[in-house]
DNA sequence: TTGAAAGCGCTAACAG
DNA sequence: CTGTTAGCGCTTTCAA
């Protein structure tokens, strides 16, 4: 009757050094068991499967748990069932509005499921990725993986063990829900050439992400069609701050338009110019990615591919559920792509003359 | 040697329905102990304690450990010791950039610590917080409330099985973090007292946060101070959107001068001014609170109460893992208050003649 | 429909 | 320093 937790107070994590209220040790399913006269198994089954218990033992239970102020304990549910009901999202910065939408859809869609959602934050560091996915992987059913950093191997080699998807990023035999850039990157250099411009710059995200190097295939190839010249600068921190040094490398060049990695880098990078006297639209014509919060009220305000990053949150999640629970029947992996469209404001304009 | 789990792969998550690759079950501690010669037990302190246990065999024991991939299950290890290594942030609303700072501070302290951050949003109910909370209580080691909207009494009952923080809220006998609003509203009174202001209008928040009506307070209190008056108009959401009726509320009235619950109202107030061509600051001034993301960069750029977001995330968490980790001992319970300043930019001006 | 019993993976007394 | 053993709270056979 004993062993290591000598006293259930302690073993509840109850104990309040000092403070005068101490509340009794959490029920347990045996408590209820002992209080109603039944079995632990049925007390169980009552909570979990209750068709499966007579109706009358099963109100009785019920009253009893209730009156305990019975919680059951997640932890030694996910035991023997090894399932945690618990789902992991990986995002490269929390701080990035990018994400704040892939949040907010992830996390309502595992809410609503009943699923508890872990969130980390890999400071854009593959390496910090790595060890967070590394931590978790026995303690979650599965992976939700937002733009991220890691190197195709290992993402396919972590599907093969537990459920993942991708977010903004695909790699072969893993599911994803992505935000299409071909097509809306075909929109931007569209307006930009209708606009008069003939040479534009893309000023590049990060070396590791997918996303940088989808965007730009996608500008250069439709620069190509569109017969205008496409240059590309950096790689850039994409955040406002690295809009400096991405406004700066803009204004050595001889472009009039410039296409930024992300709203974040273009809010910076408007910012840049205003200090350096470049005038947006009259000089320079500015766009962005994500339509981000913020991008509809900077000064000017900003034409930028707007993406539903809610959809591909919640969608990413939706689809890494019915991974979790269909696991053994043989589900088709999903790849949802999730249309982006243009939306045209105050930093693009006619190309100067 | 069975049970429930009759299939190991099945037991270990790695049924890959029909996939090619099946990696073997997961190796546990029994694995590594048989591999290596020595008892479960031996494993578990080479792993844990290593300083009690013989060096060769330790270095043995990883080895094997390493041979085997194994990766310690965080579930089987919670449940005899009742720690989880896991703590949820509780937030009203995950879309709002006031949280940002909250949550990049809370994660990276948690991170640091070597704890996981379950992340919850309760999109501004009381009811879905409470929800959460029941669910998630014995699952994690403690909880960070921002911006509760729990009643007073539940927090301080929840305090009493559970370490818990909050961040701006305060509850008789709960840890706190929270930023000062007194002596930073009292700043933005006499700046705008200063710029000749006499008549303002205070944009009420959401009737259950507690920063709602810390500000109000405040605001009055200083207002009285400078002989200026102060209305109180709202409640209204605090999001952009609600900015609408907030402005269209102020244009009823005869003030020159508004504060906003935050700055996100803020926002969606200066839009709406200009609009329905209110100038600001020509014909009003306007003010906000937190210095979100945008507030440098929206047009006109706002005045705002900057607080130190950020630390009073980092901070409560750091409490809360004291208080976790020095449970039995008698930690003296802890209130951080923070300061908050004024940042004045182009929404505020002299007060119209 | 219910009860008894085993076991999920790990930790921690306890004895040697 | 290491092995034996019990037990964390719950689920799930299996038998009654």
């Amino acid at each position: 009757m004993d062993g290591m937790a000598r006293d259930p107070d302690r073993a509840a994590g109850n104990d309040r050094g000092g403070q005068p209220y101490r509340p009794p040790r959490a029920a347990t399913i045996y408590d209820i068991a002992r209080e109603a006269g039944v079995a632990a198994s049925t007390v169980s089954r009552a909570l979990t499967q209750p068709q499966r218990v007579n109706e009358r033992t099963r109100v009785h239970i019920e009253r009893v748990a209730d009156r305990l102020g019975y919680r059951p304990n997640p932890i030694a549910r996910a035991l023997p069932s090894g399932r945690t009901h618990t789902v992991a999202l990986i995002v490269s910065d929390i701080t990035n509005p990018h994400f704040f939408g892939v949040i907010r859809g992830a996390e309502r869609q595992a809410s609503t499921a009943g699923f508890t959602l872990i969130l980390c934050n890999t400071e854009e560091s593959a390496d910090a990725e790595d060890r967070h996915v590394e931590r978790l992987a026995r303690g979650v059913d599965g992976f939700v993986l937002a733009a991220s950093r890691l190197p195709d191997r290992r993402i396919r080699d972590l599907a093969a063990e537990i459920p993942v998807t991708l977010v903004n990023r695909k790699v072969g035999g893993v599911a994803s829900a992505v935000i299409d850039q071909r097509e809306g990157t075909q929109q931007i250099v569209e307006h930009l050439a209708a606009l008069g411009h003939t040479s534009i710059a893309f000023l590049a995200g990060p070396q590791a992400s997918w996303m940088a190097s989808q965007r730009w295939r996608a500008l250069s190839a439709a620069a190509r069609r569109q017969e205008v010249s496409a240059i590309r600068l950096g790689p850039f921190a994409p955040t406002v701050a690295g809009g400096e040094a991405a406004a700066d490398a803009a204004l050595d060049t001889e472009v009039t338009a410039v296409v930024a990695h992300n709203d974040l880098l273009a809010i910076g990078v408007l910012r840049r110019f205003a200090q350096r006297g470049a005038n947006v639209p009259g000089d320079l014509s500015v766009v962005g990615y994500d339509d981000i919060f913020g991008a509809d009220f900077c000064s000017p305000s900003l034409t930028t591919l707007a993406g539903p990053l809610d959809e591909a949150g919640s969608t990413a999640m939706e689809v890494l559920l019915d991974l979790i629970t269909a696991r053994d029947s043989t589900t088709p992996r999903r790849d949802v792509v999730l249309p982006a469209h243009l939306i045209t404001r105050e930093s693009t304009g006619p190309c100067p003359t």
